[in-house]
DNA sequence: TGGTCATATCGATATATGTCAATATGATTT
DNA sequence: AAATCATATTGACATATATCGATATGACCA
């Protein structure tokens, strides 16, 4: 399992308050760019450069729909990171501690 | 819910291959940080720093036991992570985007 | 085709992050 | 009391991040 990288960098994407803000927003349904800005206190151009984040690391799916940008949530990367959590807080048979212990503690 | 601050420091703390690793080496059970730091390839400092940032977010719990730190994970902590995604990433009654929606888009 | 609207990119800046070697602290052992 | 072991802190450094205003791009409308 080395999706401790890809899912670091999720979790990099998820440790913003502005975009946790944005995720919340989207749980209800889709909404473009202005829609967003309008709920946030931050320029364009910041708004612009977290939906890049966010679009980048799969959380929320981003398509242009003429001069509009039509944001929805990913639920399928949402249920992924829940399962990812599961998986590395939940005991397993080979884990690391298991196979390398040192026992001299 | 102006919990957005507290979990963005969370996932803050989950935002780093390194600590991932930690979280999951723990997952079966306490450990020690000499034995954390030989299944690491990182310096003894670089996991103090690791090991701090994983305390302070309350993620890992830590107690000295005379010259050794015995580390667990806490699940209380965990299982809030995943409560609160869902709670995000979920559709609401009140949601921000339906109190001030603009629909001109 | 010129103007306006929505979004993206650029350049600058201040702050945060991850890493190490060196050193400090504090407990255990001899 | 001195030496050793486990961990924490410090200082230095390179890199990443969040933010903005200014500007660019690209779509739609008159």
């Amino acid at each position: 399992m080395n999706s401790y990288i890809e899912f670091a960098s999720v979790f990099k994407a998820l440790s913003d308050e502005t975009r946790l803000k944005i995720v919340d927003m989207l749980s209800c349904g889709e909404m473009c760019a202005c829609d967003i800005l309008e709920n946030l206190s931050i320029s364009q151009s910041t708004l612009s450069y977290h939906m890049k984040i966010l679009a980048e690391s799969n959380l929320v799916n981003a398509v242009r729909d003429g001069a509009w940008m039509r944001y929805t949530l990913n639920k399928d990367k949402t249920d992924a990171i829940v399962y990812f959590i599961n998986e590395i807080t939940t005991p397993k048979e080979k884990c690391i501690c298991m196979i390398n212990k040192n026992t001299k503690c």
